[in-house]
DNA sequence: AGCAACTACTTGACATGTAAAACAACCGGA
DNA sequence: TCCGGTTGTTTTACATGTCAAGTAGTTGCT
């Protein structure tokens, strides 16, 4: 039941310098391919990988957010958050409003319609969470995760 | 020795609905973390993530290779490739040539510039999956690389 | 109060990824 | 051989991410 492995898959006549560099690589591609499938399922509602987590993460939070804190969360660069809340913007899914406390900041909150395309989007959103990490066993992704974990602790 | 959790990380008020979320929420954000340190290594020679990559792919090859074939194993849409190609190529690390066999094809091979680039990215890509996967005990290594391995598994 | 330094965006310019369409070249019959 | 259908690649158009600057609004120090 071995998979292909990605020595095989991408035909490098060298494969790898390192066990590190493999899995280097397998982490990349691998993420690749989830991204694809995530769009694939953002695609239904006409909104993109990342204006789906802006609005999961509006929708987690119980108070309007500023706009660098969706940004931070989504460790993403301002000017790309900014383009994002425009869009949603416009399209009536979040609602931006500027706060009294701080006017530098600008206030973002999920609209109900906002929060009717995620509920659309939450059952095929979990289908494709079980389909993609469902096939390992419990004790498998629990070690999965804790990697993954790691990897990221500075 | 715990790391921050993403759970906590990522400050949502309802963290996730199972652990397969939970398992792909943490692969596309070690991924994207990961993607930054590769880029920021490739920046010392002027090149993109991607640039170095089809180099490296080209480096691997025996034979020149078709464009299609950079970008089958690049998981990319030819447009993409075409563009690095032009750029890799404009810039005299890669050589463009058609073959007589099939006109429509258009082989890509990589020059002595462009080896001398690679070979300048060699040591700190290495110090950059060692510095990354390496704190990973051998058998969690290779555990971690065959479960990415089987999520990539049609 | 007054002003320098900092913060929270926003805008503009640019590289890259993708879908769609345009092309040239090849392939398999009729 | 001629023709419709595929294939390899490029062009075009567009969304997104990043960096560099610009603009408000704040804060801290004097």
């Amino acid at each position: 039941m071995t998979p292909r492995s990605i020595a095989e898959e991408i035909k490098q006549t060298r494969p790898f310098r390192s066990r590190s560099q493999e899995a280097v690589v397998a982490l990349l591609r691998t993420a690749n391919v989830l991204t694809r499938r995530v769009e694939a399922v953002c695609q239904s509602e006409g909104i993109t990988h990342q204006q789906y987590n802006v609005l999961r993460i509006l929708r987690g939070a119980k108070a309007p957010l500023p706009t660098m804190e969706i940004a931070e969360r989504l460790v993403e660069q301002a000017p790309g958050i900014t383009r994002h809340v425009n869009n949603l913007e416009s399209r009536g899914m979040i609602k931006r409003e500027q706060w009294a406390g701080d006017r530098r900041q600008v206030l973002c909150q999920i609209t109900p319609a906002g929060l009717r395309v995620l509920e659309r989007l939450d059952a095929p959103m979990d289908a494709l969470d079980d389909a993609f990490a469902g096939r390992l066993g419990d004790e498998q992704l629990a070690a999965f995760i804790e990697t993954l974990d790691l990897l990221r602790d500075p």
